[in-house]
DNA sequence: TGTTGCGCTGCATGCGAATGCAGGTAGTAT
DNA sequence: ATACTACCTGCATTCGCATGCAGCGCAACA
């Protein structure tokens, strides 16, 4: 054991006890809420705890009380580069209803069986999953008792917890708007074919342009990256049948192609050319931009994973519930000229 | 006790033991790198933990070995809104030493006192400020023996882990790169008053505009962000004397100033005005704007925090290190026309 | 065969706090 | 004064794993 007289010592509840003159239990009793306890113990306790810089040791605690208010966040870069809000507004509720956050970090789906161990060795109560996981993945969280909560995604296989934002009918709407300028002719610079939301978002533009009898006459697929628009974009106006308007299933390819568009390739946009994005990201409204995107509640989803995934770690038995928002459409003056 | 038989129960290092035959002990050295262990045993004990799905519980290993592995990281919202990349290379930097991240965001100084606590009430080995940190504060820390690290920060009054950027030739280097392109009158586009990076940031400026013998004209301060950027060009333009070249101390207040200087004001950047920013945020660099900025190596400034945090978890009697990396400047068409 | 030594294994205990239960005290009612 | 509550407090145990120490078996050596 560690010399007692360091100033190093880290007091336990033992050493305030002794100091206080009481049990253990006694200081155990007084740092937990609702417990009964006199008035003038708690305050010879809490005198002694002053003196000792004493705290509750939470691993200590959490080992016996079967619960360590962690909650396990497994989230892509991408997430944290579109939404660099997301992650705070989670940890920040969390933080609200008393939970703490094991942040990890996940590149490729290659990482997370490893992950997904070092989540349950650590006993989180709880997961928000801001990243890819397969249904199986979800399954052995599932299987060890460890409620999951998909931000931004959900499983096709299988029920499970997931915060959504359905974008069909803003896509449908964004559709309308560009046929209603008198676009025919769309290309698409489409995301990387596995993300599921660029999936979703493509499958939606499709069904839409169909819908306003508009033609797609290609489609070309990037990195969601900035860097990526730009060759997306030369591909796309290279080809036989050239687009009156670009539909990027993210903003910030869209920005790619607009800042290639003007300074490379000297087009007016929106007037040679329409491009729109979706997202909502802040750059997105920056005045070089003014980009039309759809605009994600993101503060609300948030609000409502935390919230399902407290609701399940302190009642499991609850089943899967699927929460689904709807974005807002936002025209800029990268469709409509003022 | 909960139900062995159900599917939920968490197998321990207890019933691993019954199921291979031996005891305890023998089992935990199994889990355990460089025990002494028979090839015999060692194999019966992990075909018995496989079929339990057993792995070992780190909060109670946590509470016998006196570590965690939890590496306590304060952040404010700015950080990860310039460099969203930070937080994810320290992260997996302190994965690849075996650390996991427990994460705390700090949007004002008030919220410190309360999350400082929780970092001790969960034992971590060690923290990772990236947020504002008091030199009183940072020394509760070290009081209690927790070793941190000061990322993009330094403290003033005492001497401190930390790594810092400093990009004091850098900016030398940049005014006089506006005193060759003719410029004599300057402005200041500040940040907060109480930030440290602007004070530095400024500081250098200042002391660099006089070298070259340029004149300051006008200090106006924003709050870091792109809209506080319009507002603070419309200040200083409306003032009597007019610079011909205006230093934001951050990126991003430069690309406001950019967007309104263009799109409200009608002027030519840099033709009209130059503009520069310091920080190299990635949207400096699209082609909208193509900002002349001085960028910081967070990769590297990442992997220097979490090895020197690393090595002082290991042996806490190092004594204080700063680590100061310099930026490179990047000359764009914000302040030359090409 | 007896002895020494090494390499494993198991026993018992401890890490720090929470809690069921028993016992104790004070206050109220009879 | 006695009985009965109600409210506190302390004892002892528990959570799951790591480890010092003792004991045991086996091999090598004399």
């Amino acid at each position: 054991m560690r010399d007692k007289k360091s100033n190093k010592y880290r007091a336990t509840s033992y050493d305030v006890a002794k100091l206080a003159g009481v049990s253990q239990s006694t200081v155990s009793r007084c740092f937990k809420s609702g417990a009964s306890i006199s008035g003038k113990l708690r305050e010879k306790v809490e005198n002694a705890a002053r003196e000792l810089n004493y705290m509750p040791n939470a691993i200590a605690r959490s080992l016996i009380l079967q619960r360590t208010g962690l909650i396990g966040i497994l989230i892509s870069p991408s997430i944290n580069f579109y939404y660099p809000e997301a992650l705070f507004e989670v940890t920040e509720r969390l933080k609200a209803l008393n939970y703490r956050t094991l942040l990890f970090t996940v590149r490729q789906r290659e990482d997370l069986p490893e992950l997904l161990e070092q989540l349950w060795q650590y006993q989180v109560d709880g997961v928000v999953s801001a990243s890819f996981l397969e249904a199986d993945q979800y399954e052995w969280l599932v299987d060890r008792n460890i409620p999951v909560v998909m931000f931004n995604r959900f499983l096709e296989e299988r029920s499970s917890n997931s915060v959504w934002c359905d974008t069909d009918n803003n896509i449908a709407e964004l559709v309308g708007h560009l046929a209603q300028q008198g676009h025919r002719r769309l290309a698409l610079l489409a995301g990387p074919p596995t993300s599921m939301v660029n999936l979703a978002r493509m499958r939606s533009i499709k069904q839409a342009a169909e819908t306003h009898n508009m033609q797609i006459v290609n489609t070309v697929h990037g990195n969601f990256l900035h860097e990526s628009g730009g060759p997306a974009l030369q591909e796309i106006l290279g080809s036989n049948t050239r687009p009156t308007a670009i539909m990027a299933t993210n903003d910030m390819m869209a920005l790619g192609a607009i800042d290639e568009a003007r300074h490379v390739l000297n087009l007016g946009i929106p007037n040679d050319l329409a491009i729109t994005g979706i997202d909502g990201i802040n750059a997105a409204r920056f005045s070089s931009y003014n980009l039309t995107t759809i605009r994600q509640p993101i503060g609300r989803m948030a609000d409502a994973a935390t919230s399902m995934l407290a609701d399940r770690v302190e009642n499991p038995t609850l089943s899967d519930e699927k929460r689904i928002f709807t974005g807002a459409l936002i025209i800029g003056s990268s469709s409509t000229s003022a």
